[in-house]
RNA sequence: GCCCCGAUAGCUCAACUGGAUAGAGCAGCCGCCUUCUAAGCGGCAGGUUGCAGGUUCGAUCCCUGCUCGGGGUACCA
């Protein structure tokens, strides 16, 4: 049992006399904000105050009264309005942290009941460059999967790769087209990519081409309504500056779109080359839809290429994922689901869920204005239906209990709407989650659009990092008071793990929900708040065990005799045997940022400790001392590394 | 128009879902390498939590109104 269900177990007895519902009490007892009063803290006397019409202080003498706790903490005090703080023993703290010294779970049980959670995550569009806006989703779902696996549930991570989309009918026209055969031979998919990017571009230059007079005389006209309103504007009427307001905003989005119009098309009238490409195809998009049409309807050619392409956008997904060293269990894609879509229509009509509106055919859910579309106008399947689709083969065929998607937050409604129309259509006993992130912001505070070209593409962001990073290993290497160690196999590696720590770290290290605004020092930071950190501190210790002489591994059998000398190895041993909070924290509510939280000030402590000559493991007073101190370094090797392990980042014993 | 989300130190973000004096990291300033790796440690400074009310023992968190910003809103995925 944790250090926390043992505390809530023994004030559950103390509570029962006086109330009916002791659940939501025991949830106000947590670990102590503040080192100075204590370890943890309960906060129910308050809240009991006011239902048995006593003040909270004395309510607290009653539950300390009750309360016994005696066999591992010191006596409770009653402090403020009526807060209880408790003191572990610090006999009980050693003899808690010696019992997971030698355990490589530290501590933490295997689930009681391990459900079959499938986690859908990274999901890219392939035949297009991955960028950093596709980080996150890969990142946080890798954790989540190695969360949950470690807590001892089944996991499936499905990489529902868009494999069916528009891309590929762009992709087949500029094959046809434009094809540049030597190069497809070196490079398919650098080629595919370029093809992606022309037909993309010819295709907008079009599109601006005919948008421009319309969006101008929009302009004229948005702006000459603007003008009537601000000369009989009354500024004491609300209503009328705020109509003044959507109106300002009207005419800045019509002359921003302008703008891009306008640079889309000088784009190509300053390239003859491709301005000619352009006059030759005046309509590409419309020809680029319709081989996505054909290839949809089966069309013997077009399937030949898409099955050629495939391969080699998935080989180039796998270079990214690799570096990223994130694996999937199954790469299921949009395709795969193609040949159930129209049963699936036909299923939500059988049940009447759904039905035919304005030539579509559509589920209509309570409280939503738009309805979820199954089945378009012109009889295309949308990525509705698929992913209608893929929840019934994960349950039917996977046999999968919780379903988590690590999707964009911009999606919530499609997964509200998915969410409900799956239960009415059967799926009851299914649990479904959206675990939604934030977008990635640029430097200009606008998200990273996914069709614009300048993204920062994740490779060049990965090898960036990567060489940064090499610089300061480098550097710091050479810098060692013995001089250098590092042999340069070893740098290189030493380099790549922190390099894709890093950016892994920085990435994770925020609250999911939030937006953040990605900036090249933060993804490469290697001081503070980062990854190398923590790495560090575990390269430290290592460096004890060497410079003492001892093997970590000896030190499993042997663990049992911990001693607290000094505050900081009280502070460090008792941050240490709440990992399981962690675990805990981060399942919760699939948070990975409370795992690098309890990280940072694991390392934190660590970093006090080491850094006090007192603490010193080495020059220790005496053999028992000495003893102690590296059965305790050995827990904090472990819990690093076990920690950082559970986010997908890897740790090297010297750096 | 309707529906969501956000606003916290100069910057980037936390705050365990209503708890004690709102915390970190960067950036700035001051100290610390003949002693286990200075990618570090110790310290200083930095705040009317967008504004105005309300709810209660107690509010960054809940309610109302306002200001600013972002996203979504029938056939793109």
């Amino acid at each position: 049992m944790s250090i926390l269900q043992t505390i809530k177990s023994r004030f559950a007895t103390a509570l029962e006399p006086l109330t009916d519902d002791v659940g939501p009490l025991l949830d106000m007892i947590r670990s102590s904000q503040d080192a100075k009063f204590g370890d943890f803290q309960a906060n129910c006397a308050m809240s009991l105050s006011k239902q048995l019409g006593k003040p909270p202080r004395d309510i607290a003498t009653d539950i300390v009264a009750m309360l016994d706790v005696s066999d591992f903490c010191e006596p409770p005090e009653i402090a403020g309005p009526g807060f209880i703080n408790l003191k572990l023993k610090d006999a009980w703290i050693c003899e808690r942290a010696d019992a997971i010294a030698g355990d490589d779970r530290l501590g933490v049980e295997p689930v009681a009941e391990p459900k079959h959670v499938v986690v859908d995550f990274s999901s890219p569009n392939v035949a297009k460059p991955m960028h950093v806006g596709h980080l996150r989703s890969s990142v946080i779902g890798d954790a989540i999967c190695r969360t949950l696996k470690f807590a001892g549930h089944k996991v499936t991570s499905d990489n529902h790769i868009g494999d069916w989309g528009t891309q590929f009918g762009m992709i087949i026209y500029g094959y046809r087209n434009f094809v540049n055969e030597a190069a497809y031979a070196e490079d398919a998919v650098g080629e595919l990519a370029r093809l992606y990017k022309l037909v993309n571009q010819l295709s907008d230059y079009h599109a601006a081409k005919t948008k421009l007079p319309v969006l101008q005389q929009k302009a004229t006209q948005l702006q000459a309504e603007l003008q009537q309103s601000t000369a009989d504007a009354d500024p004491a009427d609300k209503k009328a500056n705020r109509k003044l307001k959507s109106q300002q905003k009207g005419v800045k989005d019509t002359l921003d779109a302008i703008k891009s119009a306008e640079e889309k098309i000088a784009e190509l009238d300053t390239d003859a080359e491709r301005l000619a490409l352009a006059n030759a195809h005046p309509d590409i998009a419309k020809l680029a839809r319709l081989e996505t049409s054909k290839l949809h309807a089966g069309d013997a050619d077009n399937q030949q290429l898409w099955s050629q392409f495939l391969p080699a956008c998935l080989t180039a997904l796998d270079r990214v994922y690799q570096q990223l060293n994130v694996e999937f269990d199954l790469t299921l894609g949009e395709s795969y689901y193609n040949p159930m879509l129209a049963d699936v229509v036909s299923s939500l009509k059988d049940k009447d869920l759904a039905r035919d509106s304005d030539g579509a055919v559509c589920v209509f859910v309570e409280g939503h204005n738009a309805p979820f579309i199954v089945q378009k106008t012109d009889g295309a399947y949308t990525y509705a239906t698929t992913d209608l689709a893929t929840i019934q083969y994960r349950v039917n065929e996977l046999k999968a209990d919780e379903i988590l998607y690590v999707v964009d937050k911009r999606q919530s409604e499609h997964f509200n709407l998915l969410f409900q129309t799956c239960e009415r259509w059967g799926f009851q006993n299914l649990k479904c989650q959206h675990v939604s992130f934030g977008t990635v912001m640029g430097p200009d505070g606008k998200p990273f659009k996914t069709r614009s070209g300048d993204n920062v593409g994740l490779e060049s962001l990965i090898d960036e990092a990567i060489s940064r990073a090499g610089q300061i290993v480098a550097e710091n290497d050479d810098n060692k008071p013995g001089g250098p160690v590092l042999s340069a196999a070893q740098r290189a590696e030493v380099a790549e793990i922190v390099g894709v720590g890093g950016i892994k770290y920085a990435d994770l290290h925020h609250s999911r929900d939030s937006d953040y605004e990605f900036q090249w020092e933060k993804m490469l930071a290697t001081t503070g708040d980062t990854a190398t950190y923590m790495q560090y501190a575990f390269a430290r210790i290592c460096g004890i065990f060497r410079e003492v002489g001892v093997e970590r591994r000896s030190l499993t059998e042997s663990a049992g005799n911990l001693m607290l000398t000094c505050p900081e190895e009280r502070a460090l041993a008792l941050q240490l045997i709440q990992f399981d909070q962690a675990i805990e924290g981060v399942l919760n509510d699939y948070r990975p940022h409370v795992m690098t939280s309890w990280l940072f000030e694991t390392a934190n402590k660590f970093s006090s400790f080491y850094g006090n000559p007192n603490c010193s493991v080495k020059n220790a007073s005496s053999e028992e001392i000495k003893a102690s101190r590296l059965i305790l370094c050995d827990l904090m090797a472990r819990a690093l590394k076990t920690g950082l392990s559970l986010l997908g980042i890897e740790t090297a014993e010297v750096m």
